[in-house]
DNA sequence: CGAGCGTTTGAAATCGGTCAACAGCAGTGG
DNA sequence: CCACTGCTGTTGACCGATTTCAAACGCTCG
């Protein structure tokens, strides 16, 4: 895990159209571009923070991705969620004073850290900016409730059809290729995510792949037929 | 669903100790005593919001107690959470425009209505009450977080003892009896909580019962070997 | 007391889990 | 360049927890 120095001004990142920026005036943004105390870059396997962690940052991802996750003591665990460039990770830190998770890259990627001091003093100035993480704030909470439906009420075909439709629209929004592309995590990752076995996943890739609607080699996936993969998904 | 007039002083609460006023200093309980725009009381299956509908306040149980849920257009449906006197409700309305789920008295209950406007109003003065909001988003998030660790990974014996302790727990934070107690809701609503089916619920509950770790008739509830529902629970 | 609902219990069916063998690919080192 | 090794993913067979189907039980309330 390495620190970069302090250069890191929102209104000349390329991520800006799909990040913290997203909303505020051109003024704004300006206004913003000491917020981003650090960024730090990670290797595959590496974690932002850990469960019992002491949090006072936020982070947003310029490129890479994660898995947040949480574990019980006897070393199960659940993955919480995959997260794309321009979401943001440690939500779960705001308002308390631990991470309840961890937060690990799934590849070689790249974080920009907010601390929570710094946030709350420019949202003083710019009241978009407060609004704004009420809106991430939720955005988690109703992310949290949609897949607690997942988990709690879909058999594993419907959930799996969540995931890849789930996968595809993030995808469109940041204006990544929604239909064809890797996947940076492992078969045993999607399982834990969606509550299932490895060898499920694997039976259902297998048996979504004979009935045409994706195909799927390695981890190089292609959805075929995303409007029957909505269907499915409920 | 009856509204009162707004005679609703949180300095005059009597749960005041276990709801929004919790860290403030008896000067600034007073400065809210105007943030409860109204009180709303409500019969069983009586919903505060919808899924779909406008939102523009978060709530706060007085007494009673509430489901919420989020439910499919085919019908089927995941209920989310059970919520106590001293709870808030509505948070997925914070920073959204709608209510993404909905929010169900499970008996005669009376809840405090809080709009989010005078409640940014009251917050630039009141620091600490930003923070106390942030802290309630928080809660929610972690809650829910640990909610998917049961759905996805535990199995059914286990996810109920979770479901007792959980109960127990709160219960005991608001110094209502933790170890006796009438449940407000059917074993539908236990098994649509823990992902698991009515009949599934009955048979670990008679299983339990059989245990001696819990003696239950209807909906009258006594656990009585908390210890061991921990150690199942994981 | 009887209707109706919610709950319990039993038996059968099923989905997904577990166990086990194998295939595929990546990296290592001779 | 090609074994060798190890890891990840696939597939099959079997098993078991949970679901599904069915019936009976027992509250509650008019």
């Amino acid at each position: 895990m390495k620190n970069l120095p302090n250069h890191s001004k929102c209104s000349q990142c390329v991520m800006a159209q799909f990040c913290l920026p997203l909303g505020l005036s051109p003024k704004e943004i300006i206004e913003i571009d000491q917020l981003v105390s650090e960024k730090i870059q990670l290797n595959k396997g590496d974690a932002i923070y850990r469960q019992g962690d002491h949090s006072e940052s936020i982070f947003s991802i310029r490129h890479g991705s994660f898995k947040t996750e949480i574990s019980l003591p006897d070393g199960r665990g659940q993955i919480l969620g995959f997260h794309l460039p321009g979401e943001f990770l440690g939500l779960d830190g705001v308002g308390s004073k631990q991470y309840q998770t961890q937060a690990v890259a799934l590849e070689a990627s790249e974080v920009c850290v907010m601390k929570f001091s710094q946030f709350e003093k420019y949202a003083l100035d710019i009241p978009s900016l407060q609004i704004h993480l009420y809106q991430i704030l939720n955005h988690e909470i109703t992310n949290d409730q949609k897949h607690l439906l997942t988990l709690g009420s879909l058999s594993a075909e419907e959930k799996m059809a969540c995931f890849f439709v789930n996968l595809s629209e993030r995808r469109a929004l940041r204006g990544l290729n929604s239909t064809e592309f890797d996947l940076s995590m492992g078969r045993e990752e999607i399982g834990s995510f969606l509550g299932i076995q490895i060898e499920t996943v694997s039976r259902v890739l297998s048996k979504l792949s004979e009935a045409g609607l994706i195909q799927i080699k390695q981890k190089h996936l292609k959805l075929i037929d995303l409007d029957e993969l909505h269907k499915i998904a409920g």
